[in-house]
DNA sequence: AACACGGGGCC
DNA sequence: GGCCCAGTGTT
């Protein structure tokens, strides 16, 4: 059964009494130095640039699967700089499996522009972070708490859902941020910088450890004595069936398939494959082995449409290589 | 506002 | 087999 708010898209947004908010601006601050897990980015001598990194990589990504390549790739790449100088191949190959490579390319980028405007130092103002590619309004936010301990509005999946039960007693937030809870969702960070920052990090932990969107432990939360949601019976935490994009058979599968292959390289040769999404291209550093020019035949043999697969293979081996190298790609039939 | 974009692990 | 995970950029 579908949550209120699914049915009805006016949500109200109440906001919790002023007593009410005192208290958790003391509790979830209070809670995240006591329960926070130890992660390499929340450590003191963690740069500004780690923690940069390490909200890129998190980006629709569980922390379990991003501490690995986050190590490997501050002990590569420690500054903007490192980054900004390394070709494009090792960086695809560092991201390793995290998903999304776009999250890669355009962080080198964003290497790049803190290179050379920022004197190769992370910004600490939201409007000059946003302005770097891949970081959006979270990021900002986020690496100007986290990476400045500045005072801001930090706004993810978590935090959304911890403060929809809370405080109003829904299930999940509204499938799209609107500003009006953008701004209801401001109102509610604590005035004081210090405490503002554990006010983030702690509803985000709370949200990944505690009020989690499958099976919350509510006896474990420590707003459970004000929490709405569960004051409720906890209404609609059978989750909602939503619409989702479909994967088998698409052409998002088939370029997963070739993108694993070209990350398989390992000899890094002269020019370079390039990597498109609709967003447009980017190069890769290196031409393929002979085993990956058989990985790819073997993906057409068993695409019975083959020029779907020379659509993808062109997408991501695109246009700009055969400005760089005349004689273009010619897979093996 | 709706889509596209990876990949893996869990129920 | 569908959902979820520290979102962003394009249409």
């Amino acid at each position: 059964m579908p949550n209120s708010s699914t049915l009805n898209p006016s949500v109200r947004w109440d906001s919790p009494g002023p007593g009410t908010l005192r208290r958790w601006q003391a509790l979830i601050p209070g809670w995240f130095a006591a329960e926070a897990r130890d992660l390499p980015w929340r450590r003191p001598d963690c740069t500004p640039w780690g923690v940069l990194v390490s909200e890129i990589m998190l980006q629709q990504t569980p922390v379990v699967r991003v501490l690995p390549r986050w190590e490997d790739w501050m002990r590569r790449w420690p500054a903007p700089a490192d980054l900004a100088a390394a070709p494009t191949g090792d960086v695809l190959r560092a991201w390793d499996r995290l998903g999304y490579p776009r999250r890669a390319l355009r962080l080198k980028e964003a290497a790049a522009a803190i290179t050379a405007r920022h004197g190769g130092k992370v910004p600490e103002d939201e409007a000059e972070l946003r302005a770097l590619p891949g970081i959006g309004e979270y990021t900002a936010a986020a690496v100007a708490a986290f990476a400045h301990g500045r005072r801001s509005t930090v706004l993810d999946t978590n935090i959304r859902r911890v403060l929809a039960r809370a405080a109003r007693g829904e299930a999940a937030p509204p499938p799209a941020l609107s500003r009006t809870e953008y701004r209801w969702a401001a109102a509610l960070v604590p005035e004081d910088e210090a405490v503002s920052v554990r006010w983030n990090a702690g509803l985000m932990e709370l949200g990944a450890l505690v009020c989690t969107a499958r099976s919350p432990r509510c006896t474990a939360c420590p707003l459970a004595a004000d929490c709405t949601w569960l004051a409720a019976g906890r209404p609609g935490a059978e989750a909602p069936t939503v619409r989702k994009q479909t994967w088998h058979g698409t052409d998002r599968q088939l370029r997963g398939a070739v993108l694993a292959v070209l990350r398989a390289g390992d000899a890094a040769v002269p020019r370079g494959l390039l990597v498109s999404g609709r967003e447009g291209t980017a190069s890769v550093p290196e031409s393929l082995t002979e085993s990956q020019l058989e990985a790819l035949a073997r993906l057409r043999r068993l695409n019975p449409d083959p020029a779907r697969m020379d659509r993808i293979v062109t997408g991501l081996i695109g246009d700009r290589l055969a400005q760089e190298n005349p004689e273009g790609l010619t897979l093996p039939d």
